[in-house]
DNA sequence: AATTGGCACTCAGCAGAGTCGAGTGCCAGT
DNA sequence: ACTGGCACTCGACTCTGCTGAGTGCCAATT
């Protein structure tokens, strides 16, 4: 068990740790925290938080820093985040306002949140798995080509283009757009690809119109594979580099799994947010994903789908702060988008 | 002037040290390379070599290293790049093979460029600042959302949404779509631009039609801009953190420029490419671009529009390999982009 | 029971000294 | 033009001793 005060040092620890990368003794403490007491009754806190793994010697006889676990403890007993300035604020919604379409939305959180932190920041799109196709469309191009284009009740456009082989006339397109859309429309992405798939079976290849259709159905399928998949915006990337002395091995991992996104991907959702939708993990936690140095911080924008922004950095970073950024940005975007649905 | 065994000395410089990171010695040079001759006449060479700053030594008495210049000689001096191995070729064309849209050609290449060289990949989209429009594109969505879509010759498609204030019928729809057809289509994306803003100014406000292509206008003016852009793709960037004894400083300035993507187009299209296409800058050479320590290689797919894939890497990297794979990619994606134009 | 001052002990980090060896530069000889 | 020989340089490494920050523990105090 650890005493009240047991966590007033640890909190202190974390603090200058965080601040300065020293590991910090006794004698630091109190000088730099008013704790009324002397540096042989904090050795004597400090004794008892090593025992419960809440910090660690870097070396014997050397000052202590905060072990994951640590880092963890001192999370969870934030009790009050420090809110933004107000300078912070404005900066925020001056990055957000002007915003056109969900893309520059997103992409402008991002920015926001990798300036307001100094960390990498990711933006996880609203999850389309639940999203329902609004409207399909269908553009003949010179040379055979077609594009097909889905759009989705929240807002994300999707276009891809196909070579067709076969030829066709105006009245086969409008009626092909019918066909697809009576197929898709009002439906959700799952239920819309399903259908699809379903459709896909029972086309009679020798049949012109089935045969336009069957290369339509495939591009048609991609494109709801692809909203399915769940899509990540990152900023910020270059702070891996500033923050390198942070990680005690290479940043490589860390780079790569920014690359592939499907790592983060997994890890950003599989989160567990507390009541106010925000959600930590901390080093080791991330261990599965390779990404055992750092931490993730994460608050949903969209409650429903547990859309999130995040922010990705070292374990040894500003949690209150960077907690509140996300806080605050994430509540910015959902309250943007909300808006932004209610006005459709 | 170097004598042409000087020539030799420096290319067994360069390759020994691209690949222990050593600095190299006469002694190491007679040992691993077949001159006929001892290490006391290297020496001399070397002595010649250190004058015309083609190398130099980390500290006094130590072996030597090549210095931008000498890189840039040897370079020059590379009379037949070494080709690749057939399951080299073979890798490429998997890679590109099946790919559908244009945008799926350029990433594929760039997997495949980063593959094959290990070192962070750039691909450039071939420039629309001439390409035409081909085709355009208005469907309205529900609430007022209306989706412009542009598709170039080049086969590139952009398209955004816009809120509409005021409503419309399918008339005037269609109406407004050949309105915009008629000032955009055939035009290249700066006449077209041009004509977009000519038209701009005629808008007459008070009519409802005028209005309502005022907004649509501007998105149109918007996604011109957009394709004016130049546009790159990345892969590898988990790369530099690899490479990263390579840079003397932080590999800071290199992520951000990379995330920046402006200053790394403005450096490939600056780059002035040899007979074959084939353009190297190196290490302080990129200096004006704050990549004082990096190389880059770049080879034209598109000898017209000098639309360029490229290589970017610490400058102690394996030229002739990487230049080989550059080359024979930039002819792969050329030869795959020209005959798709064909079939158009 | 909690706190405190005192004290012995540990150990990273630093500085100075010594050694080693790879490598150069030069010169006289072939 | 090339070569062997030789003196010289200097980074890298090792060893040594020192210092100071910091701990851990204990007996004394409140």
């Amino acid at each position: 068990m650890v005493s009240e005060r047991g966590l007033q040092v640890l909190r202190a620890i974390v603090q200058d740790y965080v601040e300065t990368r020293e590991p910090v003794g006794s004698k630091t403490i109190v000088e730099r925290h008013a704790f009324g007491v002397s540096a042989a009754t904090i050795r004597n806190d400090m004794a008892q938080l090593e025992d419960e793994e809440l910090i660690a010697a870097p070396h014997t006889s050397s000052g202590r820093v905060p072990t994951d676990k640590g880092y963890r403890v001192f999370v969870d007993h934030l009790s009050q985040l420090r809110p933004l300035s107000t300078a912070q604020r404005t900066a925020i919604s001056t990055f957000l306002e002007g915003a056109t379409d969900l893309d520059d939305v997103l992409a402008r959180t991002v920015r926001a949140l990798t300036t307001l932190t100094g960390q990498v920041a990711i933006v996880q799109y609203p999850s389309f798995a639940q999203a329902h196709v609004s409207h399909v469309e269908l553009v003949a191009l010179e040379g055979g080509r077609m594009l097909v284009i889905l759009v989705t009740d929240t807002g994300r456009v999707s276009q891809r283009m196909t070579q067709l082989r076969t030829g066709f006339e105006a009245d086969d397109l409008t009626r092909l757009r019918d066909r697809v859309a009576a197929l898709v429309t009002g439906r959700s992405v799952r239920q819309g690809a399903q259908a699809v798939a379903g459709e896909f079976v029972a086309l009679d290849v020798e049949r012109h119109e089935d045969l336009l259709a069957s290369a339509v159905l495939r591009v048609v399928a991609e494109e709801l594979e692809e909203f399915r998949q769940d899509k990540l915006v990152m900023a910020g990337t270059a702070n891996l580099a500033r923050r390198e002395q942070d990680f005690r091995s290479s940043i490589y991992p860390l780079l790569e799994a920014i690359e592939e996104q499907v790592t983060l991907l997994r890890l950003m959702s599989e989160m567990v947010a507390d009541a106010e939708g925000l959600s930590v993990s901390i080093g080791r936690e991330n261990e599965a994903f390779g990404l055992a140095e750092a931490s993730v911080l994460a608050g949903d924008y969209d409650p429903a789908t547990h859309a999130r922004v995040g922010v990705l950095g070292p374990t040894r970073m500003d949690y209150a702060t960077n907690l509140a950024a996300v806080r605050t940005v994430a509540h910015y975007v959902g309250r943007l988008l909300e808006d932004d649905e209610r006005s459709r």
